[in-house]
DNA sequence: CGCTTCTTTGAATTTCGTCAAAAGGCGTGG
DNA sequence: CCACGCCTTTTGACGAAATTCAAAGAAGCG
């Protein structure tokens, strides 16, 4: 965990969170922000925390997990490059509703409520911003409850391993490869089934040649098949 | 559908959307509101419109249901009075993401989009109290994720039914009784799963005294119990 | 090499959805 | 007032999908 001299203005211009702000408002945004490196598997905050800051991903990537009283755990996203999180708590109670932690070594950015909240009320258009960003992952959460409710466990493993593609995939001559780790844990954690059943669909496809996996690195050679497992009502 | 003359401005204090403006701001939003008295079953606006309008329900209630591509349908909410709904839209695609439709006769007003904004600019606290609003929602939709990911239905129905006692109940001398009408078929939507296994599962409290269901209308008589079912992890 | 973590696989069990059918309520119209 | 039809709810039987239980195999790391 290292502090960072560097002031990120220029990465900030590429985040939704700061969409349609004049260069000041970025250099503001910038000078107040708190940077840091962090390394893999360092955990950022933890499900009740009550020191809230609004947090985005520069480098690198996180994932947000959320448990129950009762210890089951989902995961709720995974947040890449540009994308902001935990921002949600800063309006409401002020806890951090899920855990953060990092998939990889990442450069993460963070600001207090007050910052935010000024930054804010000199620049309305960032609420504006705010209120998209946090409609649009209402939508997409929406979308997983459906998906949850009324498609079986292989086409939800298919749209995961789809998002992943479309959100943290490269293109490599074997396919797409996605660029962090992924545990079998984590698909089925996503996926809302257990690592038994994600394993058995893996392998299942492995064996199909739709896709590939060594050493938790995934890579999609056959995506309109899964494309087709996915959509397909039918069967 | 009847146009109404009257400008409910004190049934607007009570909305969490204009709550801690000025009675000045209140009036203003009472004045280019439109207002609708809507018959039950009545479609407000259908997935995918693109005329889109904030809403706010004053009396009565309305469902919010989703369709896959599939065909597949899942209830996303149920809206009580004085909450809105129908918002985010303004600030994404400028397409609703879901149907609604009325539970019961219900009393309704709407914003346009440049109403709302209007509003917004010259009260900026109407934007943080849709950020809360949403925020709100975003992690109750995500807690049901995890319920969706990994408690069984009955567990999931209980919470369902206690969540609406919270969200519209009101108390009666026989218990907290549900203002708005519900079908078997609205609780599974919404627990995630079909209308047989809600009626058998609503059938067993029926039989065991926790509530009673007499013409869709829900009465609960033994939140405790209802409580342990939904929170107990074990059994 | 031994340890830990992750993955695979098989078998038994369970939950829940599907299919099927009957019963109950309510309003309409004869 | 009764009969009919429509909608909702209940219930039983069955089967399939997925979890659970159990154990062994791989792979990375100190």
């Amino acid at each position: 965990m290292t502090r960072e001299a560097q002031i990120p203005s220029q990465s900030l211009a590429a985040m939704e969170l700061f969409r349609g702000l004049p260069p000041s408002a970025l250099e503001s945004a910038a000078a107040c922000a708190r940077v840091r490196r962090l390394p893999k598997d360092m955990r950022l905050f933890n499900q009740g925390d009550d020191s809230v800051r609004a947090h985005a991903i520069i480098e690198g990537g996180v994932r947000i997990a959320q448990s129950g009283s009762d210890g089951a755990q989902v995961v709720i996203r995974f947040i890449g490059p540009a994308e902001m999180f935990g921002t949600v708590a800063l309006f409401t109670d002020k806890r951090y509703p899920a855990d953060a932690i990092t998939l990889a070594e990442t450069l993460e950015a963070s600001w207090s409520e007050d910052e935010l909240l000024g930054l804010m009320a000199r620049y309305p258009q960032i609420a504006i911003n705010v209120i998209r960003i946090i409609g649009k992952r209402l939508q997409e959460v929406q979308d997983r409850v459906r998906e949850l409710a009324t498609q079986r466990a292989e086409r939800r493993v298919a749209h995961v391993v789809l998002r992943l593609a479309r959100q943290a995939g490269h293109s490599t001559v074997d396919g797409t490869a996605i660029e962090f780790p992924l545990r079998r844990k984590d698909l089925a954690d996503i996926a809302g089934t257990t690592l038994h059943t994600a394993s058995r669909i893996l392998t299942g496809w492995e064996k199909a040649g739709l896709l590939t996996s060594h050493n938790q690195q995934l890579t999609i050679r056959n995506t309109s098949e899964l494309l087709r497992i996915a959509e397909n009502a039918a069967d």
